[in-house]
DNA sequence: CAGGCGTGGGA
DNA sequence: TTCCCAAGCCT
């Protein structure tokens, strides 16, 4: 059964279908494994972000097998860049469990998906609806937007998932419950925006009862958030005569896990001392202090990097990688770390004359 | 279960 | 500048 409500918003979503290219085209069965890719590249990540990444990976991984059979280090660095590198990580987990222990097919219930690494209940949900057509109730924060205020459910998040989850319970259409979730997030993401939500142009303008009081923007009702801290450290850069620099691979868990940077200073809260910071260095050299710091936002808090540059000998230091300066593109190194090397290279070379507006 | 976990863009 | 956010998952 197809309700009124959901009826208009199908016919929204068949008059605004975007193009995408994780996205089958009308009436063609989805590929479980380019819906898989695509909803684990969005999580927390904008549709813009996610495009070429998206692109590049099943050019070079066109399914599961292909995926499963990469190096680890491969999968990294194609995904370095785009963040939240657990991601990553479970991502060629759940590639080799699918091509091992399930034959190379995915699950095709929300309960066998949910058994997956890195595969949550939005995204089990989301693949079977869009993948395998289970009328599963789809909920992202897109749709938490919608429903809070369509049926103006006035609980704080994360709280109100469970009231959204109810009220979408007789929502969804049992013959098109994949567009019926993508249409709900596309209604999220484009009219029924954080602010200013278009609802002249929303197919449920005459439905929701957040509009109809004048207080859209008011949903969904959140917790306001602690302010990020500032954490500062010394970044070190290592480049030999040839400017090769040297690198190291982080521990497999917590931040940017898996990933390779330049040595650090432990990342505390106030100014390194100079005792920590050569204490800190990976060898005694003729340490150089770049003039510009490099700052860099992550989830939970600020990190701001004093840039320190050396000219060492490949003896000076042990374990690790030397990597030479035209092989950093080649290597999974995060935003971050590209940043500080970056810095430290443009100055090495003389061409850091950034021009930046006099302060007082 | 609250907090850890990236990044880039828009207001 | 600063804040918020964008198709969440894991512990």
């Amino acid at each position: 059964m197809t309700t009124a409500l959901a009826g208009a918003l199908l016919a929204w979503y068949d008059r605004h279908r975007r193009v995408m290219p994780w996205r089958a085209r009308s009436g063609e069965r989805a590929d479980p494994y380019r819906v898989w890719l695509a909803e684990i590249m969005l999580q927390q990540t904008t549709v813009a972000t996610v495009g070429p990444y998206f692109e590049r990976f099943v050019k070079r991984w066109p399914n599961v097998a292909a995926l499963a059979a990469a190096p680890r280090e491969d999968v990294l660095h194609a995904w370095a860049g785009l963040g939240y590198y657990a991601r990553a990580r479970n991502l060629h987990a759940c590639a080799k469990a699918v091509a091992d222990s399930h034959g190379g097919v995915f699950p095709d219930t929300e309960e066998g998906l949910l058994e997956l690494p890195g595969v949550g209940p939005y995204t089990a949900a989301a693949i079977a609806a869009i993948a395998f057509g289970r009328p599963s109730i789809v909920i992202d924060g897109n749709v938490e937007r919608v429903m809070t205020r369509v049926f103006a459910i006035d609980t704080p998040l994360p709280k109100a998932k469970i009231d959204v989850r109810a009220a979408m319970a007789d929502l969804v259409p049992v013959d098109r419950p994949g567009d019926f979730a993508q249409a709900t997030m596309d209604l999220g993401a484009t009219i029924c925006s954080p602010r200013r939500p278009k609802c002249m142009l929303c197919p449920w303008e005459m439905a929701c009862r957040a509009h109809a009081a004048g207080e859209a923007e008011r949903y969904p009702v959140k917790l306001k958030r602690a302010k990020r801290p500032l954490k500062r450290a010394i970044a070190y850069v290592l480049t030999d005569r040839q400017g090769a620099v040297w690198l190291r691979r982080r521990a497999d868990d917590g931040l940017l896990g898996g990933m390779m940077e330049v040595p650090s200073s432990e990342w505390a809260a106030g100014e390194p001392s100079a005792k920590i910071a050569r204490a800190a260095a990976p060898a005694a050299l003729a340490w150089r202090e770049l003039p510009e710091k490099v700052r860099h936002g992550f989830t939970h808090f600020e990190l701001e990097l004093t840039v320190w540059t050396a000219q060492a000998r490949r003896a000076d230091v042990s374990g690790g990688q030397w990597v030479a300066a035209d092989g950093l593109d080649a290597v999974a190194l995060p935003t971050l770390m590209r940043k500080v090397i970056a810095r430290a290279i443009a100055r090495a070379k003389g061409t850091s004359k950034k021009r930046r507006p006099k302060r007082a």
